[in-house]
DNA sequence: AGTTACTAGTGGTCAGACCACCAATAACTC
DNA sequence: GAGTTATTGGTGGTCTGACCACTAGTAACT
């Protein structure tokens, strides 16, 4: 593994790869050398060609099967963004504007999910707020995930849930009990543009 | 290194790095603890450790210097970014979401900013949307970082930053070029309720 | 005081040894 | 023959120990 100027094994072995997918022309879902192989062939040691499949693990674009292989994947921009806004999140002092970036995101996916509710999801979003098992917080995490999941917008709900997560460890909050119903209202009622200033009115409830 | 549920070592070390910036409330230029000790504090080989490194340092998370150590980075994408291009554009069917989520962030910004935007700003803003040396890519860029600015939301600015820069490598869009006047003409006119529904009406322009 | 040489600590890399896991095959049982 | 079980080879997962190269601080020298 010999390269130009000061570059790292494991980023050759990175670059070897992207040449080697591009020769063969390999799709997600096919299958990689074995780790030895890689090793032999690109003159490496195992070790740095596993900190190149580990990083691109680490960022989705590679899958590893203990005992079978490693296996190019179908790439997801949402783990990356994942990984990228934990850290993101720990490094500067934005706890303040979490609560409030988290609740806008709230507002658009019960602005998304308008289109796409119907009786009897209203129904199953009023047997989620009625469970006398579920405390506030559940019930907010469980309203919001069920609209969420309807707005098919798979980022958009990773971004929440990390945020939500986040969130629990900092300053939990939720809507008056009111609000679900109002919103709820909103929905059968077919009005969508009250939706917007029922969540500007609404002020949260720290606890 | 024992973790609950099948999780590999490297995947540990990661998060507890994590836990390691958060409790020590480390910031970019900080240095970590060097990869022995790392080791022998985590209870992992060394070589696994390095995996979790590695895997940060390639996405831009971390730096280290031969020598000296491991630092904790200020976020850059742009390895991140070139990197991923070449493996995402085999594919463009997630771009949507991505693309989708982005846009719902800049309306947000819009609105945010509404409250906060004076006649000099909305001249600043012009002068952006003027400048000759610019292309439309980077106009929408600088108009929405500056926007973004106004809202004081670090969290949603960065978000956001992430988004545009993978956004990038997927599949550019930017608005017409009337929008963005559109949008000013609303700031002149304190026309908060009308922000919305020009985001919705807005079609994108891919390229 | 200034220069040089040394040294401890750090990352960079490799080789080898196990282990755990999986899938295909072989051997066995009925 | 069909179904089960044991074997085996290949794979990833991990650790250890050994070097090397580099850096910065220190000690020794001039």
């Amino acid at each position: 593994m010999s390269f130009s100027i000061e570059q790292k094994v494991y980023q050759g072995v990175i670059k070897e790869l992207q040449r080697y997918i591009e020769k063969n022309n390999l799709n997600p879902g096919d299958k990689l050398p074995s780790e030895r192989e890689l090793s032999e062939r690109l003159k490496a040691g195992r070790s740095s060609v596993r900190e190149a499949l580990r990083a691109l693990e680490l960022i989705g674009l590679v899958e590893t099967r203990h005992g079978e292989g490693t296996y190019l994947r179908e790439y997801r921009s949402f783990q990356t963004v994942e990984l990228l806004s934990s850290f993101i999140l720990r490094q500067n002092n934005m706890k303040d504007d979490l609560t409030f970036t988290k609740k806008i995101m709230e507002k658009e996916a019960a602005k998304l999910a308008f289109g796409r509710i119907s009786a009897p999801d209203i129904q199953e979003l009023k047997t989620i707020l009625e469970a006398n098992s579920s405390d506030a917080l559940t019930k907010h995490r469980s309203f919001f995930k069920y609209l969420f999941e309807k707005t098919e917008n798979l980022l958009l709900m990773k971004i929440w849930t990390l945020m939500d997560e986040f969130s629990h460890a900092v300053c939990v909050y939720r809507f008056e009990e009111s609000f679900y119903y109002s919103l709820l209202k909103l929905y059968s009622e077919r009005d969508y543009s009250s939706i917007d200033p029922l969540f500007s009115s609404e002020v949260q409830v720290s606890s």
